[in-house]
DNA sequence: CTTGTTACATACCAAGTGGTATGTAATACC
DNA sequence: GGTATTACATACCACTTGGTATGTAACAAG
């Protein structure tokens, strides 16, 4: 039944007509035994290092950190244990470098990069960034949830390396948010008495609480209402309006 | 390494003087070889099946389902192998039982038990059970989240079967606050323009994504501050005053 | 007291794990 | 062109994992 996993969890991955058409090397050394052949394949150390990442981040998004196995990742990469130990002296290692170069451009980007291409005030950019990110989700992002959020679950508590690399990727996306904030209460679209830094940080908590929600209920739908709400939220902080009493 | 995890994990478990004590038999059947000799103790399969489940839920809030060690859990909960498949088919059943069993209820008590225990309007209750809980915390709920949304995030689209009782699960907690909210509803106390289930499965989320967040920063202060900005967005929920234009 | 069933205990196993030791061809450098 | 180094490929290993087969004592029913 693992093995059940593993499959349904490798279907989506292309068409894959050839099984083992990836494999790191052709010239086949079994059959026979002793005969050693390195492969004759060109040298290509950033394409390497590359196909290690992204088919790691894969593998880790689907199982997790712990659960993920090397030799799938090597399997899909298309390199062998030698090439991966070159690059990374353990598995921690492998995470460490997926958590920073892959997950974090990529949270990043679709949510910062997507803000920053808003026009307008800062709430209606904010509103408009969650609506553009509705949009944008994509089944994966509703059924396997946020990248950041599944591993910072999963490891924060068991390697402190690991917490710290996460915790600074959260900390530059509230950044983000913080700026805009308070870009808005300096041009007075949102209110002054408003902490930007923590109102940010509520922000990006709701947004990856609604992800894990919407994630369990397997429901595009309620993630969809969760971040509506939050625009509602949003709307709140805009300044009073004069002539009060 | 893997080792030093799991000691330092274990750390806390209580004082736990003597290593072998808890050791389900006492007769060594080592040194001489055949010798076999099942225990004499007596047999309280409650106790056992009781046993079992808080040792593993233990383990799996430490170390996440897939990680947890099915021979931790025995040597934490004094029994054997033998023991817990039979009160158990597989480890997956093990895993239900605990959220069933354990987590459920946990969660349940912890937010609707404490909201029921409120008086007052609607949103003031919520907001009194937020500040509660904020009151309660323990050091293991920030340095390890909410047991139910850890088990969420990790095994959802792994098993269909943990995916229904987890959600299950939120749904109930989810339709205890939305139960508030309409009863506030009904006698004034919530403003009539708001979705009682949308605004409820938005607090639920609010909720587990802030203690996500605050488990990632290893820091109760966020935790607190993420609850303090939902109150606040509660605040916004009382209905608006009379004899506005 | 006998007997059937329940509630375990013990020993064992196949499979998968991360990691390593070793070899070798491609490449950069002189 | 020789040589050192890089970038891998291959084979292997110790260990842990969930799960099973088998045995046996406690207990209930008769």
């Amino acid at each position: 039944m693992i093995v059940t996993y593993r499959l349904v969890g490798r279907l989506r991955t292309g068409f894959s007509l050839a099984l083992t058409s990836r494999s790191p090397h052709l010239t086949t050394t079994h059959l026979g035994m002793k005969k050693r052949s390195a492969s004759r394949r060109r040298r290509e150390p950033d394409v390497t290092r590359e196909k290690l990442l992204q088919a790691a981040f894969d593998e880790i998004y689907r199982r997790g950190f712990q659960a993920a196995s090397l030799d799938t990742i090597l399997e899909q990469a298309g390199v062998t244990k030698g090439a991966l130990y070159h690059h990374f002296p353990d598995k921690a290692s492998l995470g460490f470098a997926v958590v920073d170069d892959v997950v974090k451009e990529l949270l990043l980007e679709r949510w910062l990069g997507v803000l920053e291409r808003q026009e307008g005030d800062a709430i209606t950019a904010l509103q408009t960034m969650l609506k553009e990110r509705i949009r944008q989700l994509t089944p994966d992002e509703v059924e396997l949830g946020c990248p950041l959020n599944n591993l910072a679950q999963e490891v924060s508590p068991l390697d402190e390396r690991f917490r710290r690399r996460i915790a600074a990727t959260f900390d530059a996306w509230t950044a983000g948010f913080a700026d805009v904030l308070r870009r808005g209460q300096a041009t007075g679209s949102v209110r002054r008495d408003a902490d930007a830094q923590k109102v940010a940080a509520f922000l990006v908590g709701a947004i990856e609480g609604s992800f894990g929600l919407a994630k369990s209920a397997k429901s595009a739908a309620l993630l969809r209402s969760n971040l509506e709400v939050l625009s509602t939220f949003l709307e709140g902080l805009r300044p009073p309006r004069k002539g009060r009493r």
